[in-house]
DNA sequence: CGGAATCCTGCCTGATACTG
DNA sequence: CAGTATCAGGCAGGATTCCG
């Protein structure tokens, strides 16, 4: 083998660390749930199927371009089924398929969790920035 | 009331918004948790109490600065602790507290989730992008 | 209505150097 | 060892505009 260029290190190096990813689907797909508005798109989808603009709505604070990306993802992921309806206007309804259902009963217990402790975590956060 | 301008209009926004942000902590402990470092961070310390240098090997593909950011905040929360033993060299390990550890259970299940249903999704996205 | 395309501003990352 | 500081670069994400 002769020498490598630093290039080529490198280039080697982020092959061997997505050769690595690879291998552990776990950590590839918790990147992708542990995702602000992966979150929240499922939350907002609990209650049932819900047009494109209602999420925009329910989901405030996100971009079009954030909503589209991530329902996209989500669907192709097989998370949540996407029906065009072809009236004039166009209607598009979201809706959670049963895989996307599984994954909302442990995201839920996120929020449900974050509701209960939301109190202990702001006293922390009180005491953690009077030592400063 | 004057008229506002465009520019007094999107503060008025942006106050209205901070202030709705305010009086729902679960959104924004949501936002705080759905993190893919914090995920990390909570799915590494799960074995016991860790160093620095044992954190940054586990999280593979982390920065120190946003392994110092994510240590820090999940400190402030109340969620992990950190532990300094004046040595020479310094040691410092990091350790779940209990409220950190009654997350890591929620946590916890979102990573078995995501071994257990990595191959749907894989399937799923190899259908979707046939479509293509 | 439900997007796609564009531009543009940050933040994250990576690399390096320095402290205690 | 466990950080802090800094700077370069890339890319996620926001705002705006336009189209079927």
């Amino acid at each position: 083998m002769p020498t490598m260029t630093a290039a080529q290190r490198r280039a080697a190096a982020k092959a061997e660390y997505d050769a690595f990813v690879a291998d552990c689907p776990s950590r590839q797909l918790l990147d992708r749930l542990s995702d602000k508005w992966v979150t929240l798109a499922l939350v907002a989808l609990e209650p049932g199927p819900q047009r494109y603009s209602q999420l925009s709505r329910t989901m405030a604070g996100v971009s079009q371009k954030m909503l589209t990306q991530t329902l996209r993802t989500l669907e192709r992921d097989g998370l949540v089924s996407r029906t065009v309806t072809p009236s004039v206007p166009v209607t598009v309804t979201y809706e959670m398929t049963d895989l996307g259902r599984s994954l909302h009963r442990v995201v839920g217990m996120l929020k449900v969790w974050a509701e209960a402790h939301m109190d202990q975590v702001q006293s922390h956060r009180l005491e953690y920035d009077a030592l400063l």
